[in-house]
DNA sequence: AATAGTCGCAACCGCCAGGGG
DNA sequence: CCCCCTGGCGGTTGCGACTAT
């Protein structure tokens, strides 16, 4: 790779904060001309600043029908769930937003909601609770090789936060009359988490639900990888630790859990290919795989 | 009142993809 | 097909405003 050549000429280019004059300026050019080239427009203009200035600060400031206001909380609500789904894609996330600008809503995410989250225990990144995330870690290292006992991989979760997208990209199974009525278990039933709670409260509420679904279920394909027997129905019900425990050990002894468990970065890939596919209308065709 | 620390926003930087010659 | 230019994007930095000591 060689060294690109600057985007203009930087010894004669003005930087920092742009004055109400520039402001004026590229305001009145951009209004009766258009934008169009922009790295002329500083020149036609009359300003000392790079083309790509010009363009940042039309497209972040100048430019109509931007919201100055704060966020509001149905907006809130849905920056936390397209990062939930699409990661930092912040142009996509900000298309959804009317007003708004990539840069804005990174900001925003930055300096508010990704410290909003990690106060309530939620891993900004991952979207999962941080003690989940960091027992992932601890169970990386354990392994060495990178791959995980099959229960200590869920799938990558969104909350509750935007309810119609949210059926759409993660529907919860119906939990059967015998999971529900399960008296014996040693495990509560799933309880679907109150509607009257604030966004944050309803992700905590329905990631503890998701644990204790997803963890009943992998209890079940952990015992049959326990115990060797295939049919998990004709299994007793083995708990949750019982099973990791002894799967961990396996882990530590230096063989890998057989069955049902897969490498954990698989699982993101896997899980990734999923998104991208339902959110392929937003992405565009260039993220599609084959 | 002075200083240090923190926060939030605007702007910059470097990389990449796409289009045109 | 290759090269160059431009626009777009995400990560990072700079700096003024605000708060705590």
């Amino acid at each position: 790779m060689g060294i690109r050549p600057p985007c203009c000429d930087k010894l004669s280019v003005k930087k920092g904060l742009w004055t109400a004059e520039e402001d004026a300026k590229l305001l009145a050019y951009v209004s009766t001309h258009g934008t169009g080239n922009w790295t002329t427009v500083p020149k036609k203009a009359g300003l000392k600043r790079c083309g790509k200035s010009c363009r940042l600060r039309w497209t972040n400031y100048l430019r109509p029908n931007l919201k100055h206001e704060g966020f509001s909380p149905q907006e809130e609500e849905l920056i936390v769930t397209l990062h939930a789904t699409i990661g930092s894609r912040w142009s996509i996330i900000a298309n959804q937003l009317p007003g708004r600008t990539d840069n804005d809503v990174k900001n925003y995410w930055n300096t508010k909601l990704s410290k909003k989250l990690a106060q309530r225990g939620i891993d900004p990144v991952t979207h999962r609770p941080i003690s989940e995330v960091k027992q992932s870690i601890t169970s990386l290292h354990i392994s060495g090789a990178g791959s995980v006992p099959a229960g200590k991989l869920r799938p990558f979760h969104v909350g509750s936060v935007n309810r119609d997208l949210k059926n759409i990209l993660f529907p919860k199974p119906i939990p059967s009359p015998q999971t529900a009525s399960s008296s014996t278990s040693s495990l509560l039933p799933p309880q679907p988490p109150p509607q009257d709670l604030d966004w944050i409260d309803q992700l905590l509420a329905e990631e503890a639900f998701s644990c204790i679904d997803e963890t009943e279920s992998h209890a079940k394909e952990a015992s049959v990888v326990c115990t060797g027997v295939k049919d998990a129905a004709a299994l007793p019900y083995v708990s949750w630790e019982q099973c990791f425990g002894k799967a961990e050990e396996e882990v530590v002894g230096g063989g890998m859990v057989a069955g049902g468990s897969s490498s954990f970065i698989d699982g993101i890939l896997d899980r990734d290919r999923e998104i991208v596919a339902e959110f392929a209308s937003l992405l565009g065709d260039n993220y599609l795989f084959n």
